[in-house]
RNA sequence: GCGGCCGUAGUCUAGUUUGGUUAGGACAUCAGCCUGCCACGCUGACGACCCGGGUUCAAAUCCCGGCGGCCGCACCA
């Protein structure tokens, strides 16, 4: 396409918003001056309140209602982690390039699509093996029909080292997920150890994409939201689910999605468990909850859905997974949150790799009194008979299964504790009674997670209207950078003064505001509008008479008239949904 | 990563084909005047050829490389 069909081709609305938000600071791509660098960006003024708003709703919205912990790990944390949770092994591609065309290939992909390998199959495989799997079925470039050259693995984590001298590997994060894992131990104890319980975690994650695109959408350094919700698998049951059991939701199964159906099914949150559409009811919660963040932030239902991943869409750790996706102009269908049924995967893996018990215990109702067989050494028969190694042989045997030793006694006469040979003479084996308190069993996880930046594009996106030739930001009021201006209706006989007493009262209140004295009092409006502070407080020759101000709305640009003295407490009220504008004073004819 | 197109003030753009004066405009911003409610007007100011190399007397313009953007392919666990 060359310029001038270009500019043809009228603005969409992600260069619209693109436009807006570099010219009026919500964000633009990081280190322009350096020619920039694909996939990161900066927050400017308004964009990082934005976002921060954004946040803190989500935590008003999530965390607070229901207890979860926020924490914040750190960004970069030691290989072990990443090893443990599977990320090293499965957050890489194994590259192959065509020799002629120079295309490059998943190599896993190429074999299952043209040897017919499985997943399961590719996934045991090197990459050196893979490669030869490609030399020796001879596979030639699909496209061209060339030959493949060298293998290459391309980690999509970052990579770095640990100290100035040590090789200890290091990598960014590519979740927030894992520094909640790591730390359940001192979590649970936080909680005092009761289940269920979650964990939340808002903070940086670093994926080094081969190829991001799409602004704020893709990002190799973003800022995501991780709750990890930890429950009991023999107690899955959401108490809270009746709080959001008839709410709707817009599913498309993967069964469908198989059969090539493309239209959502709709159905409340309990058809969806009865019916086993989602399997756990913490998850069913988490989505019904979702959904209606995203209504808050300004996206209707229908332009939403809940999309399930196909077997081998899923993440490693996942054995049922939803993406919330959000409709965007430029995009269509984006992915917002994902939810993921985790299980105990990550714990156990982080228990297995660290050897640390990080089981959660619980009581049974009742106390469990049974009796047990247990194997007992007779040291007086052991000391003397495996002199030096005899502590050795009482552990083993302590640890041994009392139905085997006793039939190995039985067929053999003897039973092998590791390389000793043990006698029956040198145990006992005793009937002992135990108390059986409760028990131990690793927890398992719903996990909705958030990209932030995007919530934040989408919150603009929704918010982006046309008024008389003009853009108006219609943001949700409390989401507002800016909550209101006040500006001086002339800037002359005393109204910059006046104003500025008012700006300082407001400041002084806790508002987000901005004084405005510069051109018409149309086009302080108009500025206002653009970047969607809500109201507009104008001090007019009546004010010097009578302490009264005029409040503009954004939406409507209809006006009231209101006390000076009453604005804190109707302002307050005002962004907390308690009155609407035309509460906010006498309506002013126009 | 590959291929195609592209890169000029804060933003949008003219100029590039055919190298040549002080790189032009609009909007925005700032200052002053004006201004009694929706981007008013007037005057002025600030402000740009993505980076590096090459060709040439001379490069925004031509060539090479890099970086970045858009589209398509691949990728987005």
């Amino acid at each position: 396409m060359n310029r001038s069909e270009q500019r043809m081709q009228a603005q969409d609305k992600f260069e619209k918003i693109s436009e807006l938000a570099k010219r009026r600071g919500f964000f633009w791509p990081s280190c322009e001056i350096y020619g920039g660098v694909s996939g990161f960006m900066t927050f400017g003024p308004l964009g990082s309140v934005l976002k921060r708003k954004i946040e803190d709703k989500f935590r008003g919205f999530f965390i607070r209602p229901f207890g979860l912990y926020e924490i914040e790990s750190s960004v970069i944390m030691p290989g072990k982690v990443f090893e443990a949770s599977g990320h090293v092994n499965h957050f890489k591609e194994p590259m192959i390039e065509c020799s002629k065309c120079k295309r490059r290939f998943r190599v896993d992909h190429v074999l299952q699509e043209f040897a017919g390998m499985s997943d399961t199959e590719t996934e045991k495989l090197s990459l050196q093996e893979l490669a030869n799997e490609i030399n020796k079925r001879n596979i030639k470039c699909p496209e061209c029909g060339g030959d493949f050259g060298e293998s290459k693995q391309f980690l999509t984590m970052f990579t770095t080292t640990i100290g100035p001298y040590s090789g200890a590997v290091g990598y960014g994060r590519p979740e927030a997920a894992q520094g909640i894992f790591v730390e359940f131990k001192r979590l649970y104890e936080c909680a005092r150890g009761k289940l269920p319980f979650g964990v939340v975690q808002i903070g940086h994650a670093l994926r080094n994409e081969i190829s991001p695109r799409q602004g704020p959408i893709r990002l190799r350094e973003f800022t995501i939201i991780d709750i990890e919700f930890f429950f009991d698998p023999e107690d899955p049951r959401c108490p809270l689910l009746k709080d959001v059991e008839n709410e709707s939701l817009r599913l498309i199964l993967a069964e469908n999605k198989l059969k090539g159906i493309k239209e959502p099914v709709e159905v409340t949150v309990k058809e969806a468990l009865n019916k086993g559409l989602i399997k756990a009811e913490w998850q069913a919660f988490f989505m019904a909850l979702s959904k209606h963040f995203l209504m808050k932030l300004g996206v209707p239902e229908d332009k939403q859905r809940f999309i399930e991943k196909l077997d081998w869409e899923r993440a490693h750790y996942s054995v049922q997974g939803f993406d919330q996706e959000i409709f965007l102009e430029r995009w269509g269908w984006v992915e917002v949150s994902g939810h993921n049924y985790r299980t105990n995967y990550d714990l156990k893996q982080h228990m297995e790799f660290s050897g640390v018990d990080m089981r959660a215990f619980k009581e049974h109702e009742k106390l469990v009194e049974r009796e047990e067989a247990v194997v007992s050494p007779i040291l007086s028969k052991i000391g003397p008979a495996f002199k030096d190694t005899a502590s050795e042989v009482v552990r083993l045997i302590s640890n041994a299964n009392p139905k085997v030793v006793k039939t190995r006694f039985k067929k053999q006469g003897f039973y092998m504790a590791g390389r000793f040979k043990v006698l029956p003479e040198h145990v006992e084996i005793i009937r002992k009674e135990v108390e059986e308190r409760g028990k131990h069993f690793i927890p398992h996880v719903i996990e909705p997670s958030f990209g932030s930046d995007r919530m934040v594009y989408i919150a603009l996106e929704y918010a982006y209207k046309m008024k008389e030739d003009r853009v108006v930001l219609s943001f949700p009021r409390e989401l507002a950078p800016i909550e209101m201006g006040v500006f001086p209706l002339v800037s002359k006989d005393g109204l910059p003064e006046k104003t500025k007493q008012v700006y300082e009262m407001l400041i002084d209140e806790g508002f987000n505001v901005d004084y405005d004295e510069s051109g018409s009092i149309g086009r302080r409006y108009a500025r206002a509008d653009e970047v969607g502070t809500p109201l507009g407080i104008t001090i007019d020759y009546q004010t010097l008479k009578d302490d009264t101000v005029t409040i503009r709305d954004r939406d409507t640009w209809k006006q009231v008239r209101s006390k000076i003295k009453g604005l804190p407490r109707l302002l307050h009220a005002f962004f907390r949904y308690k009155v609407e504008f035309r509460d906010l004073g006498q309506l002013i004819k126009s």
